[in-house]
Formats: structure tokens, C-alpha cells, sequence
DNA sequence: TCCGTTCATTACTCCGACAAATCGAACTGT
DNA sequence: ACAGTTCGATTTGTCGGAGTAATGAACGGA
């Protein structure tokens, strides 16, 4: 139950539902509204303020925290922030990271990682060519790519931010579908990775990496585009 | 009263004392030992979990997860990682990552400052060298001239990352304080970016940066020996 | 006009009780 | 003897009500 309020509250706010600045309506009153004990909405209220989302004082009630205060890269806050439909903005600010972050983490990757990695790896491409991305073990094979891949970085906040992007990413790629898109073969901009990353290439990776970003941002765009003109499906 | 409560439980998992795969004793049990009510603690430890530092489950109690489940860049987290001497381990790691991200900032803030912008870090630029690192107001100068690069990039994600690095930055910088350093003069580095950014001018700003990070990171090496090896003080 | 005081509002804390979930052990039928 | 089921104990989850502390705003005096 909690669970779901909190959920509520955070997209009410991500999302802009919620006004920056504004101030939520009483304890005693949103508890009573939602159907619940105060205890528990403190504790959901409690949690996004963990987050940055708020701030409670007494006298003053909870009010809504502005952006730059939010902890955007919290894997609940992208959750709730690709929610509906997601900001273009954020969108383009997500891959610019992106572009930064997963080439140096693919070179980092190719450096460092081991033979057991490498072969996990292996197999979760070899799975994503088989079943493909549309199918639940094709999807949880790429998410174990990407994962080993973090891994082998062997850098624990680097992992940690992947995580969070990867969270991103997962809703963004179920967001495509919803689009009708997923046309793409992802294998052979995965294949490259994996290649470089089993050569133990850091430049080649890194060039990989990079390119196959530039792929899935092409994709991404161009679901964004036929949400934001559904005529054309007409 | 839970603000404290918050850190201590904060602080005894970051910093390993609670085990991970650990289950925390009961709340009533803990709560009573905490001399606190136990929805005080239940909140405290639904802001942990929020953080993904802990789990709780009926029956099997509230468990510590393991580390790649802990949101790293959480600004709280960086806190307690930093509260007590630093893992060397995860200070190389927070270089590391500083290393990919703060220069492709800086090259972000030189194509897109406004004049504005500029201004802000002109004057706070001017507060350092007149106060130093080693006084508040010149402190808050850099803190207000990184700040304003971030704001500069115009990417609202990398914002929120630069945010939580900034945080753990001036925990090591305090850090540095104590062992005895910053002897180093911060004004060049800080001159260097500056003028790349004033000149629009990415990769300039972003050497410029990357030299920044290498002088701070051999500082803060520098001061890693001198805590780890005290007899030298002898 | 400015400063200190009072007051009302809001979040904060506590308490005690019950509900729900879940793991493990006892139990029962084959 | 073993498998499946039921029951019980333990722990978190939820609830309602009451009192406390903090703080912003209105008020009044110098």
C-alpha cells in the first residue's frame, strides 16, 4: 500500500503535476484523502525527501523542492520521470551523458575485465541473437550484457551510475516498443563491443560503445517523433 | 532527533560495520536501545531503504544489500562514505569517474556559458584568490564557481551528478584540511579553466579541467600517505 | 518605523494495538 | 519413511489518537 503512494507522489512530482515551490496539503488532510493512516504517508513522504523531491518543516508543510535539488540519477526518480511520456529535454540530456559515461566505462571494460566476464557476456549476445528483443529472455539477456560489462569496469561508482542509466534506458527501450519500433538489429552494434572488449581493445571499445549509442539515439528520436505526430500513422 | 539516528544507522553500513547480507536487529528491540518510538526509527530506516542500503521484509526483518544495490551517488551516502577515513579504494574510483565526467563538463560549459555565467565565476574566481581555501567565504567561492560551471553545461542530469561529486568533493577537501595539506595554490588551475570557458573555447576547457582533476588527485594522494603512515609526523 | 511578544498552524514524536506476511516446525495421510 | 499440509510464532506493516516542538505571521509597544 505504501508502496503505491509512494509511487503516486513521486510521479505526481517528477512529472510536473506538482509545481516546483508548491506546498502539499496537510498530513492529517492527503493521509484522510488517500485513505490511509498519517504514519504511513509520513514514511512515503519521508522516502522522497530522501530523494530530494521535498522538504517538511513545521509551520511551513512539505513543499516541493526545485529541480536542482532532485537526485535525478535515483533509479526511482527516472522510474517516475519516464512514466508518461518522457521529456524530450531530459531525453537528449540522458544520452549527451550517456555519450560521456558508457565509452569510457566500455575502454575501462576492455582493460580490465576477465575470462569469466568475457564468456558470460558471450552468452548473453548469443542469447539476444537467437530470441531477439522483443522476447522476455532477449531483454533480460541484454540487460546481463550490460551488466557484466559494468562489472568488468571494476569501478564501484561507475557501477552505480550505470545501474541508474540502465534503469533509464530499460524504460526507454519499453517506451520504443510501445512506439512500434524496435525495427533495428541491436546485434552487431553489440557484436563490435563484445569484440573489442574480448581483444582487450580500450580505443576500439570506446569507439564501439560510441557508435552503438548513436545508433539507439537515431532509434529513440525517431519513436519520439511518431508520438509526438501519432497523424502520421494515419 | 531522526536526522541523527539517520546518520548513525547511515554510517554503521557504509562504513562496514553492519556487515552486508547482516539482518538488523528488530525494530522494537532497536528502537527501545535507540531510546526513540518505533515509527521514529521505522522512518529512518525507510529513508535507508530509499537508498538501497537496506530491505525489510515480514519475518525476515530489514537485511543490509549488497553494495552494487547501494545508490552510490546518493549525496548522503558520499557523507557517510566519507565520515570517517576514506576508502582508498573508493577515492581512486570517485578520481576516476571525476576524471571522465568533469572534463566533458567543463567542454559543455565553454560551448554553452552565458555572459551571466561567465560573470558569476569571474567574481567568484576573484574571492578565492583574495581569501584562499583556507577561510569560509573563499571556500564558498569555489563551491559558487563550480557550481556555476555545472549550471553553464545546461544538462540538467550531469547537473545532478556534478551535485553529489561536488559533495564528496568537499568532504575530501575537509579531509585534505585536516591532514595538514593544501598547501597547493588552487587560483592557476582554477585561472586556466576559466579563461577556456571565458573564450568559448571546449577544448581548451577541457584540458584545462583534466589538468585540474590530476593536480587535485596527487593532493589528495599526498594526504591519503600522510594519514595511513603518521609516524612520518614523528 | 522597527523590534520583541504572542499565537496559531504544522510537522514531529510517542504509545498501544491489531493486521498481514512469511518462515519453520509439527502434523497427517499415504 | 516421506511428501504435502496445516498451524503457530515472529517480524514488519498499518492504524488511531494524543501530546510536543518549531516556526511563520499577526500583533503590540517603544
Amino acid at each position: 500500500m505504501r508502496g503505491a503512494i509512494f509511487d503516486y507522489l513521486g510521479e505526481l512530482i517528477v512529472t510536473g503535476s506538482a509545481g516546483v515551490g508548491d506546498t502539499l496539503p496537510g498530513e492529517v488532510e492527503t493521509a484522510e484523502r488517500l485513505d490511509i493512516s498519517r504514519g504511513t504517508y509520513r514514511e512515503a513522504v519521508k522516502m522522497l525527501a530522501g530523494k530530494g523531491l521535498v522538504e517538511s518543516r513545521p509551520k511551513t508543510g512539505t513543499r516541493v523542492q526545485e529541480r536542482s535539488r532532485w537526485n535525478l540519477l535515483d533509479p526511482d526518480v527516472l522510474r517516475w520521470a519516464f512514466a508518461g511520456r518522457p521529456d524530450p529535454s531530459l531525453v537528449a540530456d540522458l544520452f549527451e551523458m550517456r555519450g560521456v559515461v558508457e565509452p569510457a566505462i566500455a575502454r575501462l571494460a576492455a582493460s580490465r575485465r576477465d575470462d569469466e566476464q568475457a564468456q558470460r557476456m558471450r552468452e548473453a549476445l548469443a542469447t539476444m541473437a537467437a530470441k531477439g528483443l522483443r522476447s522476455r529472455s532477449g531483454r533480460d539477456a541484454d540487460r546481463v550484457f550490460h551488466e557484466t560489462l559494468l562489472e568488468a569496469c571494476g569501478n564501484e561508482v561507475m557501477q552505480s551510475l550505470g545501474a541508474s542509466i540502465g534503469a533509464a534506458v530499460a524504460y526507454t527501450t519499453l517506451f520504443k516498443k510501445r512506439a512500434g519500433g524496435l525495427s533495428r538489429d541491436p546485434v552487431p552494434d553489440h557484436q563490435r563491443v563484445m569484440d573489442a572488449v574480448d581483444a582487450r581493445d580500450p580505443d576500439a571499445a570506446e569507439r564501439a560503445m560510441a557508435e552503438l549509442l548513436l545508433l539507439a539515439r537515431q532509434d529513440t528520436d525517431q519513436a519520439l517523433q511518431d508520438i509526438t505526430s501519432p497523424q502520421d500513422r494515419a
